[in-house]
DNA sequence: ACCTGAACACCGTTCAAGT
DNA sequence: ACCTGAACACCGTTCAAGT
């Protein structure tokens, strides 16, 4: 909360990062739609005017958190990925684990990465990267048979889709009577990645 | 955007209905970030305090439209359910089309709707109702014969996250590389369904 | 019962001025 | 180059007062 200023000086060495920890703390706090800019320069110990010179405005700010949000869900799978054993079925959960646990451990994270924001395809973030790898996974299971038909960007876009339904499911309490099965989130989403990929054997 | 008010009077018929239609169409435009109660009031004709004699503050407007995005939703589903002609595939195919129909259609209601809110478990609102069709419909197709293992609460569980992924991620635009297979959200998520339902079939 | 008008603290953003 | 201070329009919310 208070900051540390040697007398005179300004600032500490990066007040642009130091925004952008206040504002990832706020959103845990208040959400996307509860956070407020002036308030995170408050936090970073700056005059409420001081970060426009490293954001152009507020959303950048959510921008640049989304940024980062995708590039640690990136990490998190690829080290997944990168301790796999040639067991299909062992690498994919691995995936999902990662993946649900990156959502359930960051929440404000996975919020700002897939909630509504400026942030589109052709910006340069590592949105499509994360995609990449679960859809490279899935191309060595084609290519070792141990997937039935389908082109592996399509299984990719139907996994990618079902592990966000699920995380976000859970994270904003829309499951309904789901929520009584007893299982975990993690549980529910091997599960069902499990499925959508046993029915490529079986899609006459 | 202007209101007819005859003279004296304070205002039409139904504020809180008029908000409300003012607060959605404000959603449709700016998100439920940029929503702001005082514009809402502002478009409906009345001043900034009126407002809150017909809701707490300005999360309750939202929840309230999210009452209402499941009424609508729960409707759609009923539909789609009751025009059941005993095709277990074509009855699950007509429900995942409405589902996609009604968050691609009504994107606004669909965000507020499944969105972070105030709206849990035990507030009375169709979201449960709405699941419970769908897990009404799978479990006939249990019964029938037309799926193999599982509950029924658990592959609805399944379906709903399912579809709740390709929907939100089509309407914020994070389907990554899965947006150049050429298929439409429709196409993917029938597809998705399909081939996790048919998994249920070779869950060894 | 339902709404207005004025008020308050706060927010996003701009800009001249300071170091 | 980076930040402050003051300013402006706007927002959420409250409350006394009007009909």
């Amino acid at each position: 909360m208070s900051v540390e200023r040697a007398r005179g000086q300004y600032h500490h060495g990066d007040l642009r990062q130091a925004l952008l920890n206040a504002s990832l703390e706020l959103v845990q706090e208040k959400g996307t739609r509860g956070f407020s800019l002036n308030e995170a320069a408050r936090r970073a110990g700056v005059s409420s005017a001081a970060p426009y010179r490293h954001f152009a405005d507020k959303e950048a700010v959510l921008d640049a958190l989304a940024h980062d949000a995708f590039g640690r869900l990136h990490e998190v799978l690829e080290e997944a990925s990168s301790a796999a054993t040639g067991d299909f079925d062992a690498e994919m959960a691995a995936l999902v684990r990662a993946y649900v646990g990156f959502a359930l451990e960051s929440p404000a994270r996975y919020e700002v990465a897939f909630g509504p924001s400026r942030l589109r395809k052709g910006d340069d973030f590592q949105g499509p990267a994360a995609f990449g790898l679960l859809e490279a996974a899935i191309e060595r299971g084609l290519r070792a048979g141990d997937l039935g038909d389908g082109t592996a960007r399509q299984l990719a876009g139907s996994t990618w889709s079902l592990l966000h339904g699920v995380c976000e499911l859970t994270l904003n309490g829309r499951l309904g009577p789901a929520t009584e099965t007893g299982e975990t989130a993690e549980e529910m989403a091997v599960r069902s990645v499990r499925l959508l990929l046993a029915g490529t054997h079986k899609s006459a």
